[in-house]
DNA sequence: GGATGTGAATGCATTCACAGCA
DNA sequence: TGCTGTGAATGCATTCACATCC
């Protein structure tokens, strides 16, 4: 509500901020109180520098001489990220993928609940998928609005991403997640991330590509 | 093997190229057989500069007046990612994701060809995880040189992680796609890429509490 | 001494703008 | 005319290095 002015905040900073925090409950985990840029740098791959100036855009919240609290700055990251506040979240997809999400574990410790999953496969509908039982996409509006969802998961197969991305936002959702492997649009003011294993995957091929390694096995 | 000297590429160029990828594809499926960088940008909210750039640190694949020829670009940029072979890969974790992820089509399609799923939980080894037989860590060195396998997922809980990630590299596998929530360290030499799904939320978290949107809702 | 926060310097990546080719 | 490939210019992000405070 009142931070310190994020006036204009590079994107990998914002990236980096979310491993800070996985790193922090990690670190809180076995009981550290405090923690210095330097060693939470060390533990992500990144310098002392990139993790002070990346915490600097938001607040002063470290201590000279002293280094981060631990328990303030997970606190602090978290209100800078809006997980201090819980989202509530639908899914629409109910596949091979869609039951994998939404089995996940820690979904709610940080800060996320889904509350419905959707998917218009007449064999699918009524159906429970854990504890959610499965509606169709006819519901998605009233459901996300009774619920005040504003982020959606996109677990669907490529052909229909753009179409369900197109029913979330009529039905108000704000930010979309999308594991289709599928360019999506989305209006101006609509948050988008996609996750593409295909992408992730030939990445890995380009780099190990890169370092032949050892040519020859005796 | 003897590419115009890739001497030393901007790693987000070598991002967007599985994504040009995606797209060049999707524009063949649909016959086109020339498109222009401006075309293809579009397309990718990628200005026509950022594309021509991109694909000039691997060679010259243009033709002036005309763009590029699609079935050509498709072909060089595989070349390039290095999935004009086909790369055998093996997945560690046979739970829900597990299964999610060795359903997924188009694996193959892309140069990817899941061989083997392990698992050390008693009671999963020996079933079967679609058409793969699971089998216990202690098979993984074995299979994963008599398949030269160089590509392996992590798809189990965070606290395993680590520990499946030393003995993937111990089998010679030289890129990891990890799901585990943790920051795994790898030897140098070898290539990771993670996927996490509670990062991905807090981006959409962070992006959607700056645009506020309609405050009231008449 | 040990650590932060931050201007200044550096290093990358993106964009511009244009020569040159079909 | 239409479009690529590319040096030059711009704009961001990272790193340096140091004043400052516990």
């Amino acid at each position: 509500m009142d931070q310190p002015r994020p006036d204009s905040v590079p994107d990998p900073a914002v990236r980096r901020l979310s491993l800070y925090l996985r790193q922090l409950e990690s670190f809180k985990k076995k009981d550290r109180r405090t923690i210095s840029s330097k060693q939470l740098g060390e533990s992500l791959g990144l310098t002392d520098a990139q993790v002070r100036k990346d915490l600097a855009y938001f607040g002063q919240f470290g201590h000279p001489g002293i280094g981060y609290r631990v328990d303030d700055l997970i606190g602090q990251v978290r209100h800078i990220l809006g997980t201090d506040k819980t989202w509530n979240v639908v899914m629409v997809g109910a596949g091979n993928l869609g039951r994998a999400l939404s089995a996940y574990r820690g979904f709610s410790s940080k800060g996320f609940k889904l509350v419905a999953v959707f998917d218009n496969d007449p064999s699918k509908v009524g159906k429970k998928l854990g504890p959610f039982s499965i509606q169709p996409l006819s519901e998605l509006e009233t459901t996300a609005h009774k619920q005040s969802v504003r982020l959606g998961i996109v677990a669907v197969p490529a052909d229909n991403a753009q179409e369900v991305a197109d029913q979330l936002v009529a039905a108000g959702v704000r930010g979309l997640l999308n594991f289709a492997p599928v360019s999506l649009t989305v209006p101006r003011g609509v948050a988008l991330n996609s996750v593409d294993l295909a992408v992730q995957l030939e990445q890995l091929s380009f780099q190990v590509n890169l370092s032949p390694g050892p040519e020859s096995r005796r």
